[in-house]
DNA sequence: CAGCAATGCATTGGTTTCTTATGTATCTTT
DNA sequence: AAAGATACATAAGAAACCAATGCATTGCTG
């Protein structure tokens, strides 16, 4: 089972700032990957999703990135910056206090489920 | 504080179900109010949003209308068709599951959170 | 060793879904 | 009488995602 897509909309960039709280550097295909394994495969982040968040986010100053190479193949390192680090605070709490709100909406007058 | 409205996308036809499953009627006007009542302020649906999706609903067969007047004022009452009912127990539970997974996301390496 | 899958970056065109603004009309309160 | 609340609706635009595509390298498999 995967998730209807109109359910990521809004959460994927806070998905993306809390990975790298957590691991302090990443890159973007290893975030796809990641995210599908830590969800098991209920979620799964499109390269045409993240790649533009990713650019976004470093627009913003959120993030920083190098550039390493492996052999001829190059990976794009993401480091959250201090800016950052704020943001993914902020961001977090912010969802994790609307999925309170959700949850309480979805339980009116259905506390059996 | 208000929720920024990226959280709110694709949630909104969720909520809109889930009401009408728990009370039966209602038309759009008490909807927003109601939404706006149950979680103190904090999500508010603007007309623009909801009334594009309650037509959707009704196009789709979720819902069925009944215009009611109540003197010359018009009110435009939507009500659950049995596929709506349907649809609204996959759609709460597939947030509520949606929830879970994001907050297991959210909890990683963060259990003092 | 040829071919395919996986890894890794990126962009483009299109759709969905919401916001902001506007429009019309009635009812209530001050 | 004016303003605010109630009640419907639509239109233009933006945001954010999906699907598809493109390019290149690396690893596996028959």
């Amino acid at each position: 089972m995967v998730y209807s897509s109109e359910l990521i909309k809004g959460t994927l960039k806070t998905i993306v700032l809390k990975l790298l709280e957590d691991n302090n550097r990443m890159y973007g295909y290893e975030i796809t990957q990641r995210v599908k394994e830590l969800t098991f495969d209920r979620i799964q982040i499109t390269e045409g999703a993240l790649y533009p968040t990713l650019h976004v986010l470093e627009e913003d100053g959120l993030v920083t990135t190098e550039l390493e190479y492996n052999g001829k193949r190059v990976r794009k390192y993401y480091s959250l910056s201090p800016e950052g680090k704020n943001k993914t605070k902020e961001k977090v709490s912010e969802l994790a206090d609307f999925m309170n709100t959700m949850k309480f909406l979805l339980d009116i007058k259905n506390q059996s489920a």
